[in-house]
DNA sequence: TTCTTTTTTCAAAAAAAAATGAAACCTCAT
DNA sequence: ATGAGGTTTCATTTTTTTTTGAAAAAAGAA
């Protein structure tokens, strides 16, 4: 297999792979060819490799840029903006969480909460109060655990791997 | 707050949740509606109460089912079909990540794999390599965390969540 | 300031995903 | 075999999401 058709191929698989995760598909495929590519690329750079309009490659760098995955470069003398991928994984993987859990758990346990006012007043309806319960009890463990995550280097999470397994 | 009220919000918020996950919105609110109805419910029940169609109820029925979560039942002298979600959430949760690990990691890991082929001969390009390195890395360990979960029972869950707090 | 280059915005178009509803299809009781 | 009561399928429609492209805005350079 030739070098370029496998950047090619991890492009188009890093796209598949964010849009099964609720990630726009251009969105991780600009991440993809930011991540392996050695030099900074501009917007035009993006538009040419990834076949995609002006409009749609600013609007996905930015928000990569949201997320904390991609980074302004400006090259001393030239006009145009240059952009380089964020190359620590971990870091990568860190800057994702925090990101859809704030969109994603924090506003789940927000209503979750919420829903507790009605629980006590009924006793009769135990289903809906057990449900809820468990499912607060679950999400409130993932949020520590994706706090203490965050917070954390690559070294906690590698023991914190080794421990579980 | 009524109570009937807050089923609807909860149906509403699982949905919303649902479709952050890549789940579709009707099969996360027919998933919720199930899971707070002590009673089980037929396709009629469903699409009364989340207002679908016939169709769009039986799809994501079947899905349900298809994953684990829904559990058709019979009633003796009955024709019609009635449906009770599982109740169990770590049962729950540990089907939805069986699916989701089979059909979202497991052919990352693939395409992982077959770029690594590519790699050993072109010592040059140091970027990709890492990259598909420690990209590798991290899904292989994600890959024995979540085996490791599916296999387990609630309690060897709580205990890892309590090691890693 | 004015011209040039580059970035941003956003209404409209296109594409993708989900929902509808009616016909086809089962399954059982008679 | 027939019909009633239910389920499944799927072409079509609707909705949602994403992309485009051109105009507007910004940011120097002269």
């Amino acid at each position: 297999m030739e070098l370029e058709e496998a950047k090619q191929k991890f492009i188009q698989a890093w796209g598949t792979f964010g849009s099964n995760w609720g990630i726009n598909r251009t969105m991780a495929q600009v991440h993809a060819l930011l991540l392996i590519s050695s030099e900074p690329l501009c917007a035009d750079d993006i538009m040419a490799t990834l076949k995609i309009s002006r409009g749609n490659a600013n609007m996905n760098i930015r928000a990569l840029i949201d997320w904390g995955l991609v980074y302004k470069e400006l090259k001393p003398g030239e006009r145009r903006e240059y952009f380089i991928g964020e190359k620590d994984m971990w870091k990568v993987v860190r800057q994702i969480i925090v990101h859809r859990k704030k969109k994603e758990l924090e506003p789940v346990l927000k209503i979750l909460e919420e829903l507790k006012d009605i629980e006590g007043k009924e006793e009769e309806n135990e289903e809906f109060v057990k449900v809820i319960k468990d499912i607060q009890l679950f999400s409130e463990k993932a949020d520590r655990v994706l706090d203490k995550f965050i917070r954390s280097d690559s070294s906690w999470l590698m023991n914190a791997f080794l421990k579980m397994i």
